[in-house]
DNA sequence: CTGAAAGCGCTAACAA
DNA sequence: TTGTTAGCGCTTTCAG
């Protein structure tokens, strides 16, 4: 547990001479570079990184806030952000909020402590102006979900746009009648994503039928068997759901099959996000990929810019839909 | 971004006093802890962490070591280590090593740089003389999985008993031509696991097969699917598989659907995690649970005894064989 | 009950 | 090329 002073002591140098060696610079002389490794290597010492923080008023650490955990979607971005915050000397602490602003707070408060440089915030539910006053002072990014116009920068793909691709290859293989599992309108990617379905049927002459969406509190598989339920219950039953979440979908997929009825040759499904276990599922799932690992390393790239105090602006990244069983039995 | 200087000059007091407010102390005088409240508030003023931590040669930050994040099997181990940790103050950080040395050690010098106060390691494929070495100097706690003997302390389950329950279910529902899909054998549980399929064959007299125990190297989805292509492929086709993974479990699902055969009728199918999409395969998945957010917390209590200089003993807790669809028809 | 002052381990400006 | 020294922001003796 030796410090500077111990290793400055044994090379016969000064602390300042140890710590340049230590950052590299090259106004050493190779002699005493040495002398210092040497130094170094015989008390065993390694730097702490509580005095180079306090010193560089940094923490090297990066936020990564997710409402949930357990949502596989959140996977790849991680590991991009991950990856590339690495590379650039930053850690990460990976902050589940539950959506709760009291959790959220906790987190907030590391920033606002100096213990983190900054945020990434992948969490739709966060409290906005919470987040839009921080990012007034800190370094702040939005990742895959924006509340629009808030003046934080942010990386997402056009929800719109993929949302109408989703269902106009549902109407190009025959659908007329499909329905829409959907959030809570108050998350603007839900909001995006209806308007893609809707632009999807009004440009093919479809009516828009108001029980054919379906809205549910949470993105996950359990309420995806909810909200299947409710269409399979529907007078006029759909022959086709486009889910905007892998989970619900898989959860509809289930609730179909126990139902005794047939995916696709009764009802298509269609998912969002391209999980791991949509590839899984019996069928496999056709579903819309976002360039998960991809949005992780720009957002935290974008991020690191920002705390450097470079000026960084908002990108929109590709999307691409896949096409599996669950539309093409 | 005011500091302490600035709030005691604010409320006419000493650092000394506005360190006693900040850390609760009660040898304030309530007069003066008003004023330095309100100097507090009047200036906006948050604790730095970088100096506190400094000053106190602690980082407050644990690192959880997991070979892969996307594995659902370590999420609810993660909530319980985060929320013990959360409420003794301490923040954690998720480090995937990809069971990569490279990787490892970069979170490895974290701890030795200062910037974590212990471990909780649940990777089986860690660098093990590595983290003993660690374990000398550094507070380090294995969860789940333990490499036997290496005198650091762990939390874990009886896995020879649970495995050993788990086939003896498939013998007691009839079968006698069991498969076991097992990990490599360099790791402590897959030997574990293996002990106990073999007493419980042993114990009901029937012989081993050597062709029914597969290795995969991976505990995925797709392993369990080639194992499983190489179980179906046997002259004497067994009737059961036990898999040491749930992942592993749902590939053999998927391939056994695949080739026509039905589960349980024509091959019942163990796994083992319980892990969430556990209960969404169809057919659900009977499978042994293991206390993971118990687990966690444990862990994460653990280590923070070891943190503060206590002794810690290694405990052994409790598991649960959960009979769904795949062995019940 | 309060203040002065030392120091945690490091970096960097300045001087030599 | 190297050393001296002043902090970064905080906690904690020790004195009063």
């Amino acid at each position: 547990m030796a410090n500077i002073q111990q290793v400055a002591k044994q090379a016969g140098v000064s602390v300042a001479t140890v710590s340049r060696v230590l950052n590299g610079q090259n106004t050493v002389s190779s002699k005493t570079k040495t002398k210092v490794e040497e130094a170094i290597k015989f008390l065993n010492y390694e730097p702490s990184m509580l005095g180079r923080n306090l010193r560089n008023s940094e923490s090297r650490i990066i936020l990564i806030l997710i409402p949930n955990i357990s949502n596989p979607f959140y996977l790849d971005i991680i590991k991009g952000i991950e990856n590339m915050a690495l590379s650039q000397g930053y850690n990460i602490l990976l902050c589940e909020t539950d959506s709760n602003p009291d959790k959220e707070n906790i987190y907030f408060d590391l920033v606002r402590k100096k213990m983190a440089d900054g945020i990434v915030s992948m969490d739709p539910a966060v409290n906005v102006d919470t987040l839009k006053e921080l990012a007034r002072t800190y370094a702040i990014i939005q990742c895959s979900e924006y509340g629009g116009g808030i003046g934080i920068p942010y990386v997402t793909i056009d929800s719109e746009e993929a949302s109408y691709r989703a269902v106009k290859h549902l109407i190009q293989i025959g659908h007329t009648k499909i329905a829409l599992m959907n959030s809570d309108e108050k998350f603007l990617y839900a909001r995006e994503r209806k308007a893609g379905y809707q632009r999807a049927l009004k440009e093919q002459g479809i009516a828009l039928d108001k029980d054919y969406v379906i809205y549910t509190q949470e993105l996950s598989f359990a309420h995806g068997q909810q909200a299947m339920k409710k269409i399979l219950a529907l007078q006029d039953r759909p022959t086709a759901v486009f889910a905007v979440s892998d989970l619900l979908a898989i959860g509809a997929l289930k609730e179909i099959n126990a139902s005794g009825l047939h995916v696709p040759n009764d009802i298509a499904v269609v998912g969002f996000d391209k999980i791991d276990f949509s590839n899984m599922t019996n069928p496999t799932l056709t579903t819309v990929a976002q360039p998960m690992y991809k949005m992780g390393t720009t957002a935290a790239a974008m991020l690191i810019d920002k705390i450097k105090g470079r000026e960084v602006d908002s990108v929109i990244l590709d999307h691409e839909l896949i096409i599996r069983e669950s539309t093409s039995g």
